[in-house]
DNA sequence: CTAATTGCAAAAGCTTTGCAGCGCA
DNA sequence: TGCGCTGCAAAGCTTTTGCAATTAG
């Protein structure tokens, strides 16, 4: 059994073909963060002729299952990646679109002790920083 | 002269009844986070039979002009709030909705710290902090 | 075999746009 | 008076849903 039909089955998901073609989609993709109409185009590409409403099915229930994480950059369509297990946040070049990951634990023990002054648990958090390139 | 009507004087734009209006909502309404839908059915109580299509619109041109800040708090309608000029970022209680407006000196420095060493220059940041109430 | 899954098409939710008429400066 | 602004309706874009047909286990 291929990789795949195992990561599925481990979620208790059936190993259907629309679902391994966007898990490998997923893995395979340089981009790591695609739209659901990205993953669509490039589906059809491939010949693989998955409807878009199943995509969006399918993309859900790997977000459930923990297989995948969905980010709302600003407008726009939702963007999503696999999950690699460590979490982190990105900031978005506001010329080139470029999506540039980073990780820094001493924002979260920031975010945890503001959120307990005010009376409140962190559950979760979404950052984006937009930015442009440093031309010096 | 109002007050109002000299503010949108300031930024170019006509004093408008609907323009009026729709920053006196923003103004009067206590909840200071309000979508385009939330205005509209303000000043439809009011009975003032504005547009919705009128309403998106000034929302942007005070966006643009620096009266109202917007923001996408995940899925969901965009919220619009005054700029009174104090930036701050929000935490949003899973269970009520409730938003708590919270500022971080200490956040903002490392974001810039954090874009510098990728590179680039900080040029704004969303951030949003999901949170439950504290039960103890 | 049978419950889960799919594709299609239609609809929903938010937002923008074209256009003819109205209103502020 | 003239250009900007408005309301309406239609369209755009992303995402969800109903349903009959298909498929995995």
């Amino acid at each position: 059994m291929s990789p795949d039909n195992k990561e599925l089955k481990e979620v208790g998901l059936k190993a259907t073909h629309p679902r391994i073609k966007i898990l490998q989609v997923l893995e395979e993709e340089s981009q790591h963060h695609l739209s659901a109409d990205d993953i669509y185009r490039r589906l059809h590409e491939r010949g693989m002729d998955v409807g878009i409403a199943t995509v969006y099915r399918v993309l859900t229930q790997f977000e459930t299952a923990g297989l995948v994480c969905r980010h709302s950059f600003d407008a726009g369509p939702a963007l999503y990646e696999l999950n690699r297990g460590d979490h982190h946040d990105h900031m978005v070049c506001v010329d080139t679109a470029e999506v540039v990951e980073f990780q820094s634990d001493e924002i979260e023990t920031i975010q945890r002790r503001i959120a307990a002054e005010k009376g409140f648990d962190l559950i979760g958090h979404s950052l984006v920083l937009y930015v442009k390139p440093n031309n010096k």
